[in-house]
DNA sequence: TTGATTTACGAAAACGGTTTCGTGTTAATA
DNA sequence: TATTAACACGAAACCGTTTTCGTAAATCAA
């Protein structure tokens, strides 16, 4: 078991300093040109490579990047967090990812343990949980601090910092839209009950798109589903129910609610159309194809990268604050055989 | 902005030495119990949190823990990377993604980044250009500086180490059975290229069980997929051959072939069955839902995690090695409405 | 030859902790 | 009362870097 190298024993190895090997690792002017070749040489030789932790504890910064999300076993985040990963890789950045399980608690410990210098910015997507509470404490304790954060998708107006959205409800609006100009009138909003402003969004635009087409909101055509899942809600919702359409929020509530209506004979799209939110796997091989929204979160995860990095990179700087950026990322709405057009 | 609060300040600020500050906030016997409490209270006042890169620096360990996986938009490896998550977390340690893209030269890359000092330890599953490579320089080098390293599901033989694994003949061959056992006989098998252990051990279940059921193993039924997704090529394979089950080594070629099968004209189940690897949510919410096996990833994860942090914690006290531990997760075929019974 | 520069390098502080060891006080023992 | 042990704390080394600053030797100008 081979120790690593340190610039001390190469100091050693070729009887100079310590900040002799350092000055000519990093090509220092400083330094004259025999002695560099000779340590680089050296150091080549040996594979000397310098230690993280030495060099993060010096220079005050960690090229770790924390990312926070509620779960880990789903399509749109794990989109978002390739984006990211992308991103900041090509950057050197590492990325440390922790997940909520879209619990309070487990938010704060884990932005606590990771704001203790482990990184040196978050891009997190809020749990439901802390949504709920709307208790943003960690958070602000976090800017406070002045490492810099970037929300995304599961934001707050309650902390000031920069963030990435889909345009939830207008991309909700045409999808509704799209629907009653096809002659839909019953349409049917599947949702999660509403501490979520992607949820709270959506569902403003389905209501305006049915405003907008003189269609009257019926409130017992919109299924709050609790948030722990409880997707057993939907059977005898889409039973008890005279629908002729559905937006769901996610695609496992649209398919699921789908297989119900398809075994009790309804024909999809001739009988009843379906739209749901994020273009995963499940869309793309249903049947018929689920027409869906594509929330981009290859693009919103770089994005928030981006953001996150350059804030990073300004602080060097000493940068002003403030100016705080919004970004909105424009869902797509994938058709497919699932509405008629 | 407030500068976060070191030992320094505190030491300042009581007017005590750093060193007594250390030892009071570790409960340690040497202080005095006055001391103490008021360092104590001070520093909860003040809520100090020791700086994770100089405690990392100074111990030798980081308490993070790196994962490389081949892809995250990949139900099966986020199973096992929720599973590592969730035990390396209830220990204290965080959780470092890289994601190889499948490509050899971003492994490389990924582990010489996170091996020089920001991990204690690593969990990954080869790429696949470093399966088809062989090539496995950097394990070994990472294995020689004694950092642990733990493989799951595509690992290869040259490296010695602690390995977990699905019992991919096995669970194959168990499902092949099945399906013979119902009357099928032209079975064919979906899989990659096999410069994967895990096609390969697939494979051989595939194969044995047609042997001791006494069918001939027909070559033209297998088709191996190039590297690059080539799902296309399902089509003009399951168009051509004649052919009642099909067993896959994942969900999506299962389903790909089923829709294709499907809009032919085939029933499902009764005309032909399919199982896929993977049980996702595609296997959950196909029509008729996909009997598929379940490879455990949570609990892979997990496994993997333990013994990975057991090696990480013997290795403080100088453990013994070379008895490495390979251990074989039991996958379990879950029977839904693609098969019949 | 002398003084001023330049060149090439080393000493040491710093990052923020942990830990060993030494030491001045006080309490216990002979 | 003198000796020793226990107690409570501080000085300093250390982890592996980076970086500032000081300085001896070499080079230059006068």
């Amino acid at each position: 078991m081979r120790r690593k190298l340190t610039l001390k024993d190469i100091a050693r190895e070729l009887g100079v300093s310590i900040s002799t090997v350092s000055k000519s690792l990093k090509n220092s002017e400083e330094i004259g040109r025999d002695t560099k070749e000779k340590v680089q040489a050296f150091a080549k030789l040996y594979n000397y490579k310098p230690n993280n932790i030495a060099v993060s504890l010096k220079n005050k910064h960690t090229k770790n990047i924390g990312v926070i999300i509620p779960d880990i076993v789903h399509y749109f985040f794990t989109t978002v967090f390739r984006g990211i990963e992308k991103y900041a890789n090509s950057l050197g950045y590492n990325v440390i990812i922790c997940v909520s399980d879209e619990s309070f608690d487990k938010e704060v410990i884990n932005t606590e343990l990771l704001a203790n210098g482990s990184i040196d910015g978050f891009i997190m997507a809020l749990s439901g949980e802390t949504q709920l509470k709307n208790d943003y404490r960690h958070l602000t304790e976090v800017t406070e601090q002045g490492i810099p954060l970037v929300l995304f998708d599961r934001v707050t107006d309650e902390i000031k910092c920069d963030k990435v959205l889909l345009n939830d409800t207008e991309i909700a609006f045409e999808a509704v839209s799209k629907m009653i100009k096809a002659g839909r009138k019953k349409i049917a909003l599947l949702t999660t009950e509403n501490f979520f402003n992607v949820s709270i969004n959506r569902e403003l635009g389905y209501r305006k798109a049915l405003e907008e087409h003189g269609l009257a909101v019926n409130e017992n055509l919109i299924l709050r589903l609790p948030f722990n899942e409880q997707i057993d809600g939907i059977y005898p919702f889409v039973s008890n129910n005279e629908i002729d359409a559905v937006l769901a929020v996610n695609e496992i509530f649209a398919i699921h609610a789908m297989g119900i209506l398809q075994s009790k004979g309804m024909k999809v799209p001739e009988d009843i159309s379906f739209i749901g939110f994020t273009n995963g796997l499940l869309s793309k091989y249903a049947s018929p194809p689920l027409t869906s929204v594509a929330q981009h979160g290859d693009r919103m995860g770089e994005l928030a990268a981006k953001m996150l990095i350059e804030r990073i990179e300004m602080n060097f700087v000493e940068g002003k604050e403030e100016d705080f950026r919004t970004e909105i990322i424009k869902g797509t709405l994938i058709e497919r055989e699932s509405t008629v057009n």
